[in-house]
DNA sequence: TGATCAAGTGATACGGTATGTCAATGATGT
DNA sequence: ACATCATTGACATACCGTATCACTTGATCA
């Protein structure tokens, strides 16, 4: 548990870092809270927050517009691929990404500040992809 | 009113899409709501569906995950950027990104069927980026 | 032009996600 | 062990978007 940094470690903090770390699929608050039914569930929305300014999170939007959440390695910026049918999530890193975007960026009046990018997929590798 | 393909003309309809026209922003779907009291909220969030399903209109996430919505130029797969202060948002197209994007795909399980791209900027333009 | 009827509308209710409030709790530093 | 104050949980609230359903209206056809 890396929360040596001025937040007190309790017993949901506890709970909710265990059960995330566990997961390796993405995952929606109330997923969280479901599975949690002895923590509140404002103390989920509000630890997920926690972590997620303590960057341990990423919050992606999927194509329909609704968010899910997934836990980050370590550090440096990245983005993410999601399967549409069964939410799995991986991390993507390329360099080749970054630096074509601050190429693109150039052409872009003011400064910009951040991006994001989503690659949506059929992974193959759930039931309901795996029919190809 | 490329609306011609099946959906009716109605006043509803033409007071959404006019005052859409009007916009070079970002929107979102309660603003419209507010600007056009005459207009049921269900109708506004109707009328954006659709237009987003005919392609008139994208989705984007901003960086807080809130949604927001933008008129298209007609036609080819394209990306955003942002202001994260005004709203204001322009279309970006570069062919380079969808080459690396597909690059990118090969070496991800299963079949990529879409990707999103936001850049978040500050304008410059707008009087809260413009001190710079 | 007027009748017809499904598409579309608006009011309301509803569901889901997230935050605000506040008294009670409990982790931490001493 | 104690005091303090961050954190909690229950509840209320807000917001975004959809479902329902009786009513209205636009497009079509005679």
């Amino acid at each position: 548990m890396l929360e040596g940094r001025g937040y007190r470690v309790t017993a949901p903090r506890k709970a909710i870092t265990s059960l995330l770390a566990q997961k390796r699929d993405g995952f929606t608050s109330d997923e969280v809270s479901d599975e949690l039914p002895s923590v509140g569930r404002a103390t989920v929305y509000r630890t997920i927050k926690l972590l997620l300014e303590a960057g341990a999170v990423c919050r992606l939007a999927m194509m329909d517009g609704t968010q899910m959440y997934s836990l980050c390695g370590i550090g440096h910026h990245h983005h993410h691929w999601v399967c549409v049918e069964c939410g799995a999530v991986k991390e993507v890193r390329a360099i080749a990404i970054e630096k074509l975007i601050s190429e693109i960026s150039a052409d872009i009046p003011g400064e910009v500040i951040d991006h994001r990018l989503e690659l949506y997929v059929n992974c193959g590798l759930c039931p309901a992809t795996s029919g190809k």
